[in-house]
DNA sequence: CCTCTTGTTTCAAATAATGGAAACATTGCA
DNA sequence: TGCAATGTTTCCATTATTTGAAACAAGAGG
């Protein structure tokens, strides 16, 4: 494999692996209709502050998410809003592909 | 959060999850063209035919290939092809907000 | 300056993912 | 049946990820 191949399936991967995670999924779920803080979002979804920097950090390095300080907090924000549209986009074509193979065994 | 919800951000996790790996994108880009053997492919992206399988398994289990016996040799083919698209594409909105970032540098 | 609030980082423990080697199962064929 | 080829599973060692608690940093406001 060539180097610059290896690199954009590096970068895929990473994308991904930012994704790869529940709770990850459902805090860019509510990043989608606008910016949250950490402590608000930490909040929201129920886990402790700490754990959710962490989770935002992650989806900020594969970037995924912005964030901005204003004042003592920081809002964060989604950027690539196409990874959420492509998340229901997938699903569906799994959800389908199940379905068919469902359809195969009862014939 | 409903538990409707959370069944679905952990679905859609274990997508990403089985998408979070270089090799089983590496794998699933030479699946877009046509169906390959555990064997065959093992040899081409250069890993033993045990890590092969697993890697196989894995996105078989995530909805993302199939699998089809023909004698003693299996057959994989991709099933959710939008997957790579979407890979595509997230890439390019990521790629493109870094830019933009850089841009913001540069002013 | 002091303190409160908000976020991040560090540390340690628990859990999960990965890869390699070997054992095992299945199929085709002589 | 015996053997070769193909895949899968198991076991183990290694590495990575996740979490919670506590320490730490930075800004706002009295």
């Amino acid at each position: 494999m060539d180097e610059r191949s290896q690199r954009r399936y590096q970068l895929r991967a990473e994308m991904f692996k930012a994704l790869a995670h529940p709770m990850r999924i459902y805090m860019l779920d509510k990043l989608k209709n606008r910016p949250w803080c950490v402590c608000e979002l930490a909040a929201e979804v129920g886990i402790a502050k700490s754990v959710a920097s962490k989770h935002l950090s992650q989806l900020k390095a594969a970037g995924l998410i912005d964030d901005e300080k204003r004042g003592t907090l920081v809002e964060y924000r989604l950027v690539a809003s196409c990874v959420l549209e492509m998340a229901a986009c997938a699903e569906g074509a799994i959800l389908e592909s199940r379905r068919k193979k469902l359809d195969v065994l009862e014939e």
